[in-house]
DNA sequence: ACACTGATGTCAACGGTGTTCACAACGTTG
DNA sequence: CAACGTTGTGAACACCGTTGACATCAGTGT
């Protein structure tokens, strides 16, 4: 990597080149001895920008909220649809870059852009009829489910990659060896649940949500 | 601590030390240095237990898993109800210790305990009336979406506890502070927000699921 | 009874990590 | 043009997981 000029290394270009690396070589490659020649400069010289390296990880963090942010449309009137392009936004930011969105999905991440998310659901409550304490209730239940699953998904697709590499067992493969007489109902579901759809179920849990949302919604509805 | 006499180092008691240890000290203290004088013995003796850190890992989520597991009662016919035992029971085992259980729960264990709880929950769909491809479906979603918010509570207990003895910042504090006029939705609930009791959200989300297991179920019943 | 063998614990070492600190080089500001 | 704060450098520190050589002990086969 070429050196660069004094001062021309930024936040953004930081966080872009970590995310690259990271999905690159796995989320374990993600350090800042490897990180600083990726970016033509000393291991340290990132530590100019970011505190540590957890606020590295926040940021990245921030960045894939982001990009899932911009692919939402503020003025689409249906709610139900805003949050499920929001939904679907983020699942697709996070399983696009599982590694690194495993090592950050599990946190708050309390920047910019998961605020923005929390008011475009709250948007969302409001306009289904949610008021006051019930609106904060139900947002949690929208936003927990979304980040729960969307935490979930990542690590799924993150440690299918990197386990099975490890010890070159397939992920579902396992169910299937294992002994009939004492886990009779999984050899008998086995050979479905490698065929299990992950985004369809990541849509159904979604509208179960919408579903119980609508429903005190408009029964609180006063017009 | 004493020394021990050869031999009496057992891989269930290291991963009871490595639990409280964790437990006691926040779950980046839990490494072989300062397990193994926990034990009265040497940091590299644990390796003759186990294979590697990631072995121990699992191990310990195992266990975290069979005591959640020995709370739920197979006889116990309503088979929601069974569901919701051990849901409560997961939820419980993983938020008592939530240092250590976010280190594990976003792991596929594959181990005993594990395919014990896909078995049962499987019975659950099968009791339930589902068959075949769309038990397998179903399932998923109502394993996923007790381990995805598992897994988030955990991590919410312990990143409240850590990140907030690290920067001093009540977790639902910081959502007060917004500017108004950007985060106009966010100030209006904020004060609801802080109050909502996340073990309801929790059953609430598990309520929604187990509805609709029940109505494909008895949809598709022949009976 | 004795040698052998495998299992278990110890210790030193290796390569890796995040982070700190003194220092050098540069741009900006007074 | 001098002073200063910012930014990149490189050595160093403490710690990590893991390995391999070594000692020690329990049990076994003869």
């Amino acid at each position: 990597m070429a050196k660069r000029e004094r001062g021309s290394l930024t936040r953004s270009e930081i966080v872009k080149v970590a995310l690259e690396l990271a999905e690159a070589e796995g989320g374990e490659a993600l350090t800042f001895r490897r990180l600083g020649p990726a970016l033509g400069v000393a291991p340290t010289a990132v530590l100019r920008h970011f505190r540590d390296k957890d606020e590295l990880l926040l940021a990245i963090g921030n960045q894939l909220l982001e990009t899932a942010l911009a692919e939402v449309d503020p003025a689409e009137p249906d709610w139900r649809e805003r949050i499920r392009a929001l939904s679907r936004a983020t699942r697709r930011a996070f399983v696009a870059h599982p590694r690194v969105a495993v090592l950050v999905a599990t946190r708050t991440l309390r920047q910019e852009a998961e605020f923005r998310v929390v008011e475009l659901i709250l948007g969302a409550m409001a306009q289904a009829g949610l008021r006051g304490r019930e609106a904060a209730s139900l947002y949690r239940v929208v936003a927990d489910t979304l980040l729960a699953w969307t935490a979930f998904e990542a690590t799924v697709h993150a440690v299918g990659l990197d386990v099975m590499r490890k010890d070159g067992l397939a992920w579902d493969r396992e169910y299937v060896v294992l002994p009939a007489d004492r886990y009779p109902r999984i050899r008998e579901v086995a050979p479905y649940l490698s065929e299990v759809d992950r985004e369809d179920q990541f849509e159904l849990a979604l509208e179960l949500v919408l579903d119980a949302v609508a429903a005190r919604g408009s029964a609180g509805r006063v017009d």
